[in-house]
DNA sequence: GCTATCTTGTGAAACGATTCACAAGGCATC
DNA sequence: GATGCCTTGTGAATCGTTTCACAAGATAGC
């Protein structure tokens, strides 16, 4: 199978938000042109995205808004159930243990971890259900026995390097990572990273270069 | 001046990060492959994504760690002070305020809004200082007073678009996203959108394609 | 001051993603 | 079942970004 572009992928998400959003209006069916509007695109690019895994619509009518919702979340890996460990227990960490978003959408916290004893033991709600916060030290024992599929960073930069290699050499093959640093990992494990500061630091610079154009795209 | 993609400027604040470590750790002089190494990318990209700005080596030699961090903080325009608000006090945005390293990189939180009347009055602390929930009820009069640079955005999907027209009206030039929309602006406002169940999602991806060669790669 | 060595800055080439443009297929109407 | 209208799927063209490759400038050693 040819490379699928990162652009692509989280275009496919977009796709499928806005199917979700159509079937709950009540929608059956929807054409390309109709799905780009909504996300920031053109007709083309959304048939061009979708060709790459097949073909799903009806010529001269449009897509199915189910059947192309179920394709999505196949194609995506969203037809399964995701376990996802936070590591890190701090304020984004716990907050993002709260967000409903997870579960929804199948990924089930499954552990929360931080390395300060003072934090070890508490409980943190997730996402309803009460939690224990683990210690890191024994963040590889829990991986190589519970699999989870996905480990959340959310500790400060300096520790997250350190960590990525013990959860790495654990076995972790997905990575989401809050610390705002430039990780490193074997080409075989999938990481994706939300920097605030560099998001921040790209508005800065577009304020400041307000009058060159090209502003108000988003990604 | 030329369009400056947006990939450029990323990674214009990763050098920017470790240029801020190096001097840290002593270092004076840096080439544009060592800034490449710790960048996750090529020393021609770093030279080509500089070039756009200027010429800020000496051949031979490097670049002056100092006058270089001086450089791209001009041209990221983090020379000056930045003033947010946070628009949503629920977990997220809280969470968010209370992020020092908003603070350090120049960017000061100067309110924070909620529109639930139970959180409006309450007290929360904002890198250090303490802030009343304000109501969003009066965004737009506020914001036409204080004219804030930056809006982040932490409320949920479905109210976001319609702040964001009413913030955009207001004055607003500047927004850092976190709901999980996609989010229309006129085109002198500039976005950027940090959207967690993409994040996930393109991982779901990645760890169904694991056959599929090409992960790893961050952004 | 000459030579060897190093690293920048930058056109040109290569690559990859997006857009164009149109043939092919499907539905509705008569 | 023929005609007109609509929208998909996709090769080809375009556009933008990254990589290559090398001349130019700077330093150090002799």
């Amino acid at each position: 199978m040819k490379r699928i572009a990162d652009s692509t992928v989280r275009r496919l998400s977009a796709y499928l938000r806005f199917l979700e959003e159509s079937a709950r209006r009540g929608v059956t069916t929807i054409s390309s042109d109709e799905l780009a509007k909504r996300g920031g695109t053109t007709s083309a690019q959304v048939r061009k995205d979708l060709s790459f895994f097949g073909s799903f619509g009806k010529r001269g009518l449009g897509y199915a808004v189910d059947e192309l919702t179920d394709s999505l979340r196949d194609i995506l890996g969203l037809a399964r159930q995701w376990s996802v460990i936070i590591v890190g227990a701090g304020k984004i960490g716990t907050a993002l243990a709260q967000y409903e978003g997870f579960k929804r959408r199948g990924f089930l916290v499954t552990a929360v971890y931080d390395r300060d004893p003072q934090k070890v033991g508490q409980v943190v709600s997730v996402t309803g259900e009460q939690h224990t916060v683990r210690d890191i030290a024994h963040i590889e024992r829990d991986v190589q026995r519970d699999k989870p599929d996905i480990a959340v960073l959310t500790v400060p930069g300096e520790d997250a390097q350190g960590l990525v290699d013990r959860l790495v050499r654990a076995g972790i093959r997905a990575i989401l990572n809050f610390a705002p640093v430039q990780l490193r990992v074997p080409n075989d494990v999938a990481l994706r990273s939300v920097n605030m500061a560099m998001e921040l630091e790209g508005l800065s610079f577009a304020l400041s270069n307000r009058s060159a154009s090209g502003l108000g795209g988003d990604r």
